[in-house]
DNA sequence: GAAAAATTTGGACAGTTGTCAAGAATTTGC
DNA sequence: GCAAATTCTTGACAACTGTCCAAATTTTTC
């Protein structure tokens, strides 16, 4: 058992003289706990929280369940590390549109095209997010990491309707979390459409999202 | 078993020529599985989707959990039929508030007193809504009367600010689909800090209502 | 290349799940 | 008040759950 070794060396890292192999044993399985993290959240992704067991996570994964007991303390360890690791996924999803806006009609439509693209290419992982966050509305121990993920997507649509208000020459006329709320709240719909065969879900959001932006900027 | 018989009356129920006898056997075998949708529903409210089964639900009425597959095919029945009724309860929360509005403050003044009173006295009721909505995510099955409530929730929504800048001289800048999304989205936020005892929950909620709803009707 | 450590496997466990059925208890119809 | 239909209880079932463990396998260390 290297659980407690890495556990204990992970706490204790200073106070260990031979740093180097340790460090190493550390970051193997660190990076073997992602890669882990990383099939379960896909399973997670297709069948939903309630409906994953730890043997379905283990069979769509190359290793055998009992492996899942070796690298995680128990399920609750596993989720909460599915969770930060869908935390880097996400949140850095519309950095790029902004950074390169160059005009706010720009920026509209290049933040269409990606509310678009990530909609149909990660839906599955969408629907696994907002059962995940409702899921911390029972479950205590989900709530702090869910609602630190929570802060930062908030964050990202307030860099996205800020940029594109400055480019507009005005400034958000709504809260951050008005704006977070009504553009998450119309993808949420839309992700419930696109994943019950509407195939006009993901132009109905973009219709929606270029009346609204507009709407939200002040007179300068 | 009556189950079958009471299936194939409510089908046929034209055909059948005793009428008032099998209408009332109807009527009772209906009124029970209401009662046990509602026994059902304050457990899923407890407890969540994911952890609640059926020995829980009928632990938790006053019954055995042998009764509830007689009044219910499976799960999936018993679960439709709560939401069903919970369709029942929240889809008129806010109708008085609209008729008996005289001015737009006022409108504003109950909205926000609604609000607050049902984020706190049914907040297990409102996460079990958010939980489902994620589940019809996962299974079709449930899709169906999930949409039919969402759009009655947006119905809702739109009554009040409808009326709300009707009275203000104006009319909604923003499309049903925002106007239930951000609403729906601070809700959320808010029952998340209450249920976890951020105790500034309902009066962030209030206040960000009362900043946003002005903002939302046009120049007459 | 042998000893030691780390990793993986597969089975076992106690408890829970949805479902079903036989019989007891109750209500209904006459 | 009796027979029939109903409602309800109880126990059983097979499958599944999270967890743990001993042994097999692989990798690392010297």
């Amino acid at each position: 058992m290297q659980t407690l070794d890495v556990r204990a060396s992970l706490e204790n890292l200073e106070r260990v003289e031979a740093r180097a192999p340790t460090q190493e044993a550390v970051d193997k399985f660190a990076r073997k706990r992602i890669e882990l993290a990383k099939a379960a959240l896909e399973t997670l992704a297709t069948l939903g929280y309630a409906n994953t067991s730890l043997r379905e996570i283990a069979q769509h994964s190359q290793y055998s369940h009992g492996v899942l007991h070796y690298y995680f303390s128990d399920k609750l360890d596993l989720i909460t590390c599915c969770v930060s690791y869908y935390k880097s996924i996400c949140v850095t999803r519309y950095d790029d549109v902004v950074v390169e806006a160059s005009s706010a009609d720009a920026l509209l439509d290049a933040f269409c095209d990606r509310l678009v693209e990530t909609l149909e290419r990660e839906a599955p992982l969408h629907r696994l997010w907002y059962d995940l966050r409702a899921q911390s509305l029972f479950e205590d121990a989900f709530h702090e990491d869910i609602s630190i993920i929570d802060r930062k997507l908030e964050d990202m649509v307030w860099r996205v309707c800020n940029t594109y208000c400055g480019l507009a020459g005005g400034h958000p006329t709504l809260s951050r979390a008005s704006l977070y709320a009504v553009f998450d709240g119309l993808f949420q719909r839309a992700l419930s459409g696109y994943i019950h065969g509407d195939t006009g879900a993901s132009g109905q959001l973009v219709k929606e999202v270029r009346d609204l932006l507009p709407k939200l900027v002040s007179a300068a």
